[in-house]
DNA sequence: TTGCAGATAGTTTTT
DNA sequence: CTATCTGCAA
C-alpha cells in the first residue's frame, strides 16, 4: 500500500508559499506521510528546470529527491523517501456552446523530457511563465487532445470537479454532464477529483460518475498543507502501475482515498457570507433562490450543485464503491480538542512535537494505537483522534467562501477529560477508522424541471410570426434590400444596422432561393479580418465549408491576387512585402542622391498608384524616382500591393476591349464598406461588374477611415451616376449597441456634417444597459494594467482568489455577474506600438491575448531568408529574392551580389542558368555560403511546387539548423494551414495567415482578447470594448507636420465605439482626447482616475486553501 | 574584415 | 525612446 497526492503547487504558481520548494515538499511529504507526491506545475520552465537539478529518476516513470537536497528532521518511525511524480494543472477558460467555461485540468505524465514536450506545444498556445497554473483559451477537450497526441501514457484527470467556478461541474462556468465537455475524447478519461468540498459519498448520487475513479488530493499550495486529501493505492510504486489502477475499476489496484470532510469545504452548503445565512439546497429552492435576509441572489455551494444533478438519493452506494475515511488535519484536531485556533504557536508546537515523538500525520490519525497518542498527546487529543476515527465530528458547513467549522469536543468535555490520566488502554488499537460519519441533514430531492408549459405556446406564437415577418430574421428594410430584384442596390446606414447581415442573407437567398450557384458570389471587403467574419457567418449557416469555399470571398488584393494568378499560365505571381518595397526606395533614392524620407515617398508612391492624382491631389514625388521605382519592380519581376490591383484593373480591361467575357464569377458581386474605396478600387469595381447579374453594395460615409490610402465618399455620388436603376435602401434601427453606448457614440459624430443625400439616422434598438465609462489613467502602465485587472474582472475572476472576493473598500466593482469569455473582449487603440505595454500587463495577468496587426513575421531576418528562397525557386526571374538569398544564405559580399545579380539578369531566368553562372563567377574552391547555397538550390528546386508547404519549410529549417528560432516555428506552424508552395507565400504576404495554432496536424483556435487598433476594429463587434490612448495628439492623431484629417480622426472614434455591444470604457489621461468632451455625461459614468497602487498580497495565502 | 561606440534619424492607420 | 547607421580603431 502506499499514499499518493498528484495535485500541488510549485511556488511558481499564484498565491502559493514560497516554500514551495522540492526540499521543503519532500520533508512534508515525509511529515504527512506521504509515499509519492506529484511535482505540480510541470508547465513552467522554471520549475522543470529545478526539477531537473533537484531530483533523480528512481523506478519506473518516478523521481526521488537527491540526497544532497535532502532536510533532515528527527521523525519517529521508519525512515522514508517519498516519490514524486509528473504533474501540473492547467486552467482552460473558454467559450463553448455560448457559454463561459472555466475547467481545470490535472495531467499526470511519465517523465521530466514528456513535460518538456507538452509544454513546448502548449507554449504555442498560451503563456507559460507568469503562472504555475497557466491560463490558456483552450478547451479542455482539445488540452486532452494535444496531451494525448504529445504523450499517450498522460494521465488526465478533471481536477476539483464540484468547485463553483473553475470545473468541470461547476455551477458556474461547468457542464452539465462529462460528455458535453469532453465529446469523443470522453473514453480517455478515467479519474475525476473530487475536490475538498466534496466526499465519494455526494459523488456517488451520479451514476454518470459510476465508471470513473474518485482520486483525492491536496491541492495545496503550501508544503505544511500536503496530504489533506489523499489516494491509497495497492500496486507496485510505478507510473504504468498508476496509470492502470486508475483505468482497472474493477480491482482494488487503487484502493480508496483519504478525504476532507465536505462540509469543511468553503463552498459546500448555499448561503451569503454577508447576511450570515447559510442554508442547505432543499432550503434554498423554497427561499426561491433569494436571500431570506437581502434578497439577493444566493451563491449556490457544491451540495447543491451535486443534488441538482444527481438522478440517486442520498445515501446511495454503488456496488463498486471504493473504501474511503474521512479526516482531518491534525492541527485543526488539536485545535479542535483543545480549544485552541490551529494557527495558534502552541498548536504548531505540540503539532511538530507529535510528530517528531509518534511519527508521520498519516499514521497519528489512522493508525497509530490511542494509548501512545494519550501518552504523547494527552488525553483531549487522543479523544479528539478517537471520535475522529468513528465519524463523530460535528461541522458547521461552510458557505458562500465561509469555511466550515470543526467542533470534536466542547468546552465541558474539555474541562472534564483533561482531568483524567490513562484513558485509553492497548485494545482500542485495531478500531478502524469509520468509513460512515454522522449526517443529520435530509436534503429533499428536487422534482425534475417541470415541463414549461409555456415553451410549446411561444414557440407556435414565433411561429406564426415567422409566417408574416421577414425571413433570416430580418426586419422589413433588410428584406427589402435582399429580395431587391434591381442590378444594383445601395444599401447605406449607420452601423450596427445590420448592413452586413442583410448582405450575407442576401448570399443566402440567392443560392438557396434563386438557385444561383456559389461560384457565381463574389464578395469584397477591405481587411482580412471582414472575409473571416463574413466567411465565418456564411459557413454558420451552410454548414458545410464547400458552397463557401466555391464563392470568392476576399479583400481587393486577395481576389485580384488569384485573377492574375490564374490568367499568368502557370507562372507564380510574386509579391513584396513594404518592407522590401522600402529599401527598393531607399536604393533609388540613395542612388539619386535624394535625401526624402523613403517611407514619405512610399507612401507618395502608392497614392500615385492608388489613382489619387485622378482624384486631384497628387503628391510631389519626383517623376524620376517614380519611374525608377515602377521599372527596379520590372526589373526584378515582382509587384507590389498596389500592382496587384492594377494589373488586375488592367486585366478587366483588356478582356473587356478584347471582347472575351469575363469570368463568370462576377456574375453576383458584394462589396462591403464601400466608403473606404478609392479611385483604383472603384474603377474595378467597375469593370467586375460591367456584365454582372447584381452589385450590391453596403457602406456608411459616417464610418470613412481610410483618407489616407486614398478613399473619398466621392464614389457613392459616382456610382449613382455610373449605374442605372438603382434600389437604394437605407436602414435606420441599430441592433448591436445598448442606447448608451449609440448616445456617447452619436454625440461625437453629430459634429460631422453629412454630405450629399445621405441623412444620418440611427435609432437603438436594444434595450437600456450600463453606461459607458470613462477611466482617467495617469499613465500608460496604469491604463494597461487597468485593463488587465477589469478583463479579469469581466471574466468573473481568473483564478480563485479573484474568483470570490467581496468588493473591496473604494469604489471598485464586485465581480462581474456573468461572466465574459476572453472573446468577447476588444482592447482597441488607435496605433500599433500601443499594444506592446498592453500585451505586457495582459500577460503578467495570465490572460490570453491575440494581437492582430503588423505581420511581425514577415519582418523577421530569418523568415526573410526561407520566403526568399522559395520565392526565388517558384519564379527564378525574381531578383529580389535572389538578391535577399545572395547576402543571406549564401553571404556574399554585397559588390558580390550585385555583380551576380548583373549576371543572372542577362541571362535566362532559369534555374539551371543560375547554377551555371554561379559556378562560372566564382573561384574554385567556391567560397563555403556559395557552395551551400547552391546545394540548397539544387535540393529543393525539383520539390519546391510539389512538396507541402509544411514538409519544405521544415526541411528548410533542418538544413540551415533555423530550429533554435521561434519565428521559423510560427512560421511553420502557418505553412501547415496551406496546400501549395505558391499559395502559402502569397498569403503570408497578404497578411493571411490566421490567428490559429497547430498541433499533431489539427488546428486550434484557443479563446482570446483581441487586441487591434481602431482601422483593424471596423465592420466587427464585441460585447466589450475598451478604448485605450483617448488621448491629446493620439486621438486626434497629431504627427509633428501635423497633416493629418480631424474628421476622419472623428469618425474613427466614432467607429471605435460603435464596436461595443454592451460595454463600452473609455480610457484617456490628463490630457484628454477634445472629442471627449463632446460626449454627454448623461450616458457617460466618469470613474476618475486609476491610479497604480502596489496590491496588499499579504492575505491572499489564508484566503485561498480548502475551496 | 570585424567590433564597438557614439550619433542620428525616425516613431499612423492596411493590403 | 530606440533601432540602425557611420566612423573609427584594431
Ligand atoms: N433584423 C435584425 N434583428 C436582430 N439582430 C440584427 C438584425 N440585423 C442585424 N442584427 C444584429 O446586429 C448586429 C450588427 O449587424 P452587422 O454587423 O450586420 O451591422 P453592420 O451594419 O454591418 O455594422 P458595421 O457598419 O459596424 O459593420 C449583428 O450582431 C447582427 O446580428
Amino acid at each position: 500500500m502506499f499514499i499518493a497526492d498528484f495535485h500541488i503547487h510549485s511556488k511558481y504558481s499564484r498565491a502559493t508559499s514560497k516554500d514551495c520548494v522540492p526540499e521543503a515538499l519532500e520533508l512534508w511529504a515525509r511529515r504527512k506521510g506521504l509515499d509519492l507526491i506529484g511535482t505540480g506545475d510541470f508547465t513552467h520552465p522554471a520549475w522543470r528546470a529545478e526539477l531537473q537539478e533537484k531530483l533523480v529518476l528512481q523506478g519506473d516513470g518516478l523521481y526521488e529527491l537527491r540526497d544532497e537536497y535532502r532536510r533532515e528532521d528527527s521523525l519517529a518511525g521508519p525512515d522514508s523517501k517519498p516519490r514524486f511524480i509528473v504533474t501540473g494543472e492547467i486552467s482552460s477558460i473558454y467559450k463553448k456552446n455560448g457559454r463561459v467555461r472555466k475547467i481545470h485540468s490535472l495531467i499526470l505524465l511519465p517523465g521530466i523530457s514528456e513535460a518538456e514536450a507538452l509544454s513546448h506545444k502548449l507554449e504555442a498556445i498560451g503563456n507559460l511563465h507568469s503562472d504555475g497554473r497557466p491560463i490558456l483559451g483552450l478547451d479542455a477537450r482539445d488540452l486532452l487532445e494535444i496531451t494525448l497526441d504529445v504523450c499517450p501514457d498522460a494521465i488526465f484527470i478533471p481536477a476539483h470537479i464540484w468547485t463553483p467556478h473553475f470545473s468541470l461541474f461547476g455551477a458556474y462556468s461547468g457542464f452539465d454532464t462529462i460528455e458535453e465537455c469532453f465529446e469523443d475524447l470522453m473514453g480517455y478519461i478515467h479519474a475525476l477529483e473530487t475536490g475538498l468540498s466534496s466526499d465519494p459519498p455526494m459523488n456517488w448520487r451520479l451514476s454518470a460518475l459510476d465508471a470513473f475513479t474518485l482520486v483525492s488530493n491536496s491541492d495545496a499550495h503550501s508544503p505544511s498543507k500536503l496530504a489533506r486529501e489523499a489516494n491509497i493505492f495497492d500496486t507496485a510504486l510505478s507510473y504504468p502501475q498508476i496509470a492502470r489502477a486508475l483505468q482497472n475499476r474493477d480491482t482494488q489496484e487503487f484502493y480508496g482515498t483519504i478525504e476532507f470532510f465536505p462540509e469543511e469545504g468553503k463552498y459546500h452548503c448555499d448561503g451569503h457570507r454577508n447576511c450570515k445565512v447559510c442554508l442547505l439546497p432543499s432550503e434554498t429552492e423554497a427561499a426561491g433562490g433569494l436571500c431570506p435576509v437581502c434578497g439577493g441572489r444566493i451563491t449556490v455551494g457544491v451540495l447543491h450543485r451535486v443534488t441538482a444533478l444527481s438522478d440517486r438519493d442520498e445515501g446511495f452506494v454503488p456496488p463498486a464503491a471504493k473504501h474511503f475515511e474521512s479526516l482531518v488535519p491534525l492541527p485543526e484536531v488539536i485545535a479542535a480538542s483543545t480549544g485552541l485556533t490551529a494557527a495558534s504557536v502552541k498548536v504548531q508546537e505540540r503539532y511538530i512535537d507529535l510528530l517528531h515523538n509518534l511519527g508521520p500525520e498519516l499514521f497519528i490519525l489512522r493508525e497509530a494505537a490511542l494509548c501512545d497518542i494519550e501518552r504523547k498527546a494527552g488525553p483531549l487529543v487522543a479523544e479528539g483522534i478517537r471520535r475522529l476515527r468513528r465519524g463523530k465530528v460535528e461541522i458547521l458547513p461552510g458557505y458562500d467562501g465561509e469555511y466550515g467549522k470543526i467542533k470534536i469536543l466542547d468546552r465541558n468535555e474539555i474541562g472534564s477529560f483533561s482531568g483524567q490520566l490513562c484513558f485509553f488502554s492497548g485494545e482500542e488499537k485495531d478500531v478502524p477508522p469509520a468509513p460512515k460519519k454522522v449526517r443529520n441533514k435530509k436534503v429533499a430531492v428536487p422534482a425534475p424541471d417541470a415541463e414549461d408549459s409555456q415553451t410549446k405556446s411561444g414557440a407556435e406564437d414565433g411561429l406564426r410570426a415567422a409566417l408574416e415577418a421577414p425571413p433570416y430574421g430580418l426586419n422589413p428594410e433588410q428584406w427589402e434590400a435582399v429580395s431587391a430584384s434591381e442590378p444594383a442596390v445601395t444599401v447605406i446606414a449607420g452601423p450596427g444596422t445590420g448592413k452586413t447581415k442583410t448582405l450575407v442573407s442576401r448570399v443566402i437567398h440567392l443560392i438557396e432561393k434563386c438557385g444561383v450557384p456559389p461560384s457565381e458570389i463574389t464578395a469584397v471587403t477591405f481587411t482580412n479580418k471582414a472575409a473571416r467574419e463574413m466567411r465565418e457567418r456564411l459557413t454558420a449557416h451552410f454548414g458545410d465549408s464547400r458552397t463557401v469555399q466555391a464563392m470568392r470571398i476576399g479583400t481587393f488584393h486577395a481576389i485580384s491576387l488569384k485573377l492574375l494568378s490564374e490568367r499568368n499560365g502557370g507562372e507564380t505571381v510574386t509579391v513584396i512585402d513594404e518592407m522590401n518595397a522600402l529599401s527598393i526606395v531607399e536604393d533609388i533614392l540613395k542612388r539619386l542622391g535624394v535625401k526624402s524620407s523613403p517611407r514619405e515617398v512610399l507612401r507618395g508612391i502608392s497614392l500615385i498608384k492608388n489613382g489619387a492624382s485622378a482624384a486631384g491631389k497628387a503628391p510631389d514625388i519626383p517623376q524620376e524616382v517614380y519611374d525608377l521605382y515602377c521599372a527596379q519592380l520590372e526589373r526584378y519581376g515582382v509587384l507590389d500591393y498596389d500592382d496587384i490591383l492594377l494589373r488586375a484593373l488592367g486585366l478587366s480591361e483588356a478582356d473587356d476591349s478584347g471582347g472575351e467575357p469575363l469570368l463568370s464569377a462576377f456574375s453576383h458581386l458584394f462589396v462591403d464598406e464601400f466608403q473606404d474605396l478609392n479611385d483604383i478600387q472603384y474603377r474595378i469595381i467597375r469593370e467586375w461588374s460591367k456584365g454582372c447579374k447584381s452589385i450590391f453594395i453596403i457602406g456608411d460615409p459616417d464610418q470613412s477611415i481610410y483618407g489616407f490610402r486614398g478613399s473619398a465618399p466621392r464614389y457613392f455620388e459616382q456610382f449613382k451616376k455610373d449605374f442605372s436603376n438603382i434600389r437604394h435602401v437605407s436602414l435606420t434601427r441599430n441592433y448591436r449597441s445598448t442606447p448608451e453606448i449609440l448616445h456617447c457614440a452619436k454625440s461625437v459624430i453629430s459634429k460631422e456634417r453629412t454630405t450629399g443625400e445621405y441623412v444620418r439616422l440611427l435609432n437603438a434598438n436594444r434595450d437600456s444597459g450600463a453606461r459607458a465609462r470613462l477611466l482617467n489613467a495617469a499613465d500608460e502602465f496604469s491604463e494597461a494594467l487597468f485593463v488587465a485587472k477589469e478583463i479579469n474582472r469581466l471574466v468573473g475572476g481568473i483564478d480563485m482568489l479573484d474568483a470570490h472576493v467581496s468588493p473591496a473598500a473604494g469604489k471598485k466593482r464586485a465581480a462581474a455577474k456573468h461572466p465574459r469569455g476572453f472573446s468577447d473582449i476588444a482592447v482597441l487603440y488607435r496605433v500599433n506600438r500601443q499594444a506592446e505595454i498592453l500585451e505586457q500587463c495582459l500577460l503578467k495577468e495570465g490572460i490570453p491575448y491575440t494581437v492582430a496587426g503588423q505581420n511581425e513575421l514577415l519582418a523577421d531576418a530569418q523568415v526573410q531568408k526561407a520566403t526568399a528562397f522559395f520565392r526565388f525557386l517558384l519564379s527564378p526571374g525574381d531578383l529580389m529574392s535572389l538578391g535577399t538569398c545572395l547576402k543571406t544564405l549564401a553571404s556574399c559580399r554585397t559588390d558580390d551580389v550585385q555583380k551576380l545579380l548583373g549576371s543572372f539578369a542577362e541571362a535566362e531566368k532559369s534555374l539551371p542558368s543560375l547554377l551555371d553562372i554561379l559556378k562560372a563567377s566564382c573561384p574554385s574552391p567556391a567560397p563555403e555560403g556559395l557552395q551551400r547555397f547552391t546545394e540548397l538550390l539544387q535540393k529543393y528546386g525539383p520539390v519546391v511546387r510539389k512538396g507541402k508547404p509544411y514538409q519544405l519549410i521544415e526541411a528548410f529549417i533542418g538544413d540551415n539548423a533555423l530550429s533554435e528560432f521561434k519565428s521559423m516555428e510560427l512560421l511553420l506552424n502557418t505553412a501547415v494551414l496551406h496546400d501549395d508552395m505558391p499559395a502559402f507565400l502569397q498569403n503570408l504576404v497578404l497578411g493571411r495567415e490566421a490567428d490559429l495554432v497547430r498541433s499533431g496536424g489539427r488546428v486550434y483556435s484557443p479563446d482570446a482578447v483581441s487586441l487591434m487598433t481602431l482601422h483593424g476594429a471596423k465592420g466587427l463587434e464585441f460585447p466589450v470594448v475598451f478604448l485605450c490612448g483617448l488621448n491629446e495628439g493620439l486621438i486626434p492623431f497629431k504627427r509633428h507636420g501635423g497633416d493629418s484629417d480631424p474628421s476622419e480622426e472623428r469618425r474613427l472614434f466614432y467607429v471605435g465605439m460603435t464596436r461595443a455591444q454592451d460595454e463600452l470604457i473609455l480610457l484617456t489621461s490628463p490630457s484628454p482626447s477634445p472629442f471627449l468632451s463632446d460626449i454627454s455625461r448623461q450616458f457617460l459614468e466618469d470613474e476618475g482616475t486609476f491610479a497604480h497602487r502596489p496590491a496588499p498580497e499579504a492575505q491572499q495565502l489564508n484566503l485561498f486553501d480548502g475551496v
